[in-house]
DNA sequence: CATGAATGAGGCTTCATTCAT
DNA sequence: CATGAATGAAGCCTCATTCAT
């Protein structure tokens, strides 16, 4: 009975998870707000209704891949702790730089939720812990490399700033996809530097 | 006969200044995905067909319109250096945040523009030199600053982190303008802080 | 064996009209054309699949609740009978308008029945037995009250007419239930009056 | 110049004109609330953005057809007006019970925009002026007829029980077109002599 | 050249019904 | 026999763009 419960939760997550992946799928060609549920329906092989079930509606789920890509950097920051029992300004820039060039939509999305006025609060009650976590993260970052004072302003600034790069340049036209990440990685180490060598004058 | 040519010439001039500012009046009421081409012709009191004949679809007059902003932009920092016969980086930083807070359409646009897959290379060429301008003003305002080293990519760098800080605080949920705009403009100073005490080690 | 079969088909029997109930409360409650398979599963406490054991489809469970809208007409006017030997052409207008403004869902059923196309004769065949039997009463009450010609014809009259009250005036806009209900009653008296002072030429 | 716009607004109302016509078509075939736009556009060779630019919705579509209805039913009994200097009360039971088994849909719309809880109070405007209209007539027969005292509460307790014999009988099982209407023109007939014996007790 | 009506593909979402468990 | 997840057709409506006037 329990077994049978179980069962069923464990199917209705893998193709929770169907839906989800097919919607990042189809998000890498694309701009996010321009797939459509029934692509999204077909690429998952299954009906536009069957989406319905899992998510009250786009926004929904949309919000969902949003916090799937903060929580995946979270743990690729908690993945370089483990390796080296602390990770570098430096690190987390490149890190952060590299998943944005590999994860477009999750940039977009950021722009999207962030920029647009449509956010309903019932969202961002589920966006705003996860957030946190990743700032709690940058934080301890940053205070490891001696930035004490303001620590989490600077978390603040220094994600945005990494982030910033990828708006910039990320689909510069006529740069090659490989050429946009060297120059975004290289933008990148250029904030870090800045931000690590914090022995400045405000640190 | 040439007069008259030069006539029709200002009156085509004028009518499209007049859709240009209709549509960036509604830009700053909401998400500019979501002006129509209806409204921005009622707005303009001029009809839907009209603007096809100014501009050949959206994307053109949003290219336009992201162009007279970096313009914008770069006459604002020229103005700061008529001034002072210089511009700090915390100068620039105060301005483009400044600016970013009173226009958040551009910051849309540029996300658009830029992460979207739809800039066809003809709307790049119009891009490219008015942007270079802007850098150029940049990267003076860094090589003044002391920074002479790389100081192209850190212009970009600096460029980036600070739009980066609209992405990310623009419209947090349960934040009034005012607020967001005095958090934006603390994590700009914190950015240009770490920009001009440059006398880091690879500056 | 047999004890269980009976036990089981009083188990079906109730089950059924936990739907039947649960259909009709939300029938009350809403537009009957607006409630789902899922809200009457959801109120019965049952599945959607399940409905689907008792109802071959929507419209059954409709016809269902119509025929039993009709079935409780009829006792109303058979306990005013018990009560008083007779029923008067008003009591009987009373009745029924009184009944039509509690429950106006079947109004509505009674209106989508007969004028949709959809009635399919099996549900036909349900319908009718059950309507005679009402118009026997009807046609009863008008015998009583002196009207002997053409008194089937006249039941059928009297019963439209008292129906009709409903559609004009039902939800007039800017109505209240009550004035509605006092409204249609009036309505109902004078229809009666006429009915009743059925002296007239072609009584 | 006004010759121009003059045609314009002919060409539109002609073209209005066209879709109501089309929907009142296939309201002839089916239930009203399952003609969709698609196939209304297709009847009116049109597209479904078109009937969009002449009713703002689907209601406000249906509200048109009712009202042209309403309409159409006062000049007739204006017709016979013209025609005989009165209109017995026998008379509009006729017109009217002909009218409405000529046109099922039309008392489809009056059940469906009475008896739903969807009207629009802007539409409930619309549909006022015309209704109260039609009832002056009807007022206007009674008092000919002479039934002095509550003429209006008569006027719309006649058209009720008029209109009550349609939802009755119009389209009972099993009987032809040809039949319900020679029924229904009965009962209206009955009606008729009830309320014009008016001479009764209360009158 | 300006107009604005027409287009029609396409958007999101709902829901009666089926069917494997 | 009950379940409820899945279905997918169908609903209404929007809107960038075209083109006859």
């Amino acid at each position: 009975m329990s077994a049978l419960k179980a069962l069923r939760e464990k199917e209705r997550e893998t193709r929770r998870e169907l839906i989800l992946t097919a919607a990042q799928q189809l998000f890498s060609d694309k701009d996010f707000r321009q797939v459509t549920v029934r692509e999204i329906a077909k690429t998952a092989q299954v009906s536009p209704g069957t989406i319905y079930r899992y998510y009250r509606n786009m926004d929904d789920l949309f919000v969902d891949i949003f916090l799937n890509h903060v929580s995946h950097i979270s743990s690729l920051i908690d993945e370089e702790f483990g390796r080296h029992a602390q990770c570098s300004v430096l690190r987390f820039c490149e890190i952060q730089v590299a998943y944005l060039n590999e994860n477009m939509t999750f940039y977009q999305m950021m722009s999207h939720f962030m920029l647009g006025r449509r956010l309903p609060s019932e969202n961002a009650t589920r966006i705003d812990p996860i957030m946190r976590d990743l700032f709690d993260r940058l934080e301890q970052i940053l205070r490891l490399a001696g930035l004490v004072t303001d620590s989490r302003l600077k978390a603040h600034a220094l994600f945005s700033a990494i982030n910033g790069t990828m708006i910039s340049y990320a689909r510069y036209p006529g740069r090659s996809r490989e050429e946009t990440r060297r120059h975004t990685m290289r933008l990148a180490r250029i904030i870090a530097d800045q931000f690590s060598s914090g022995q400045s004058v405000c640190g």
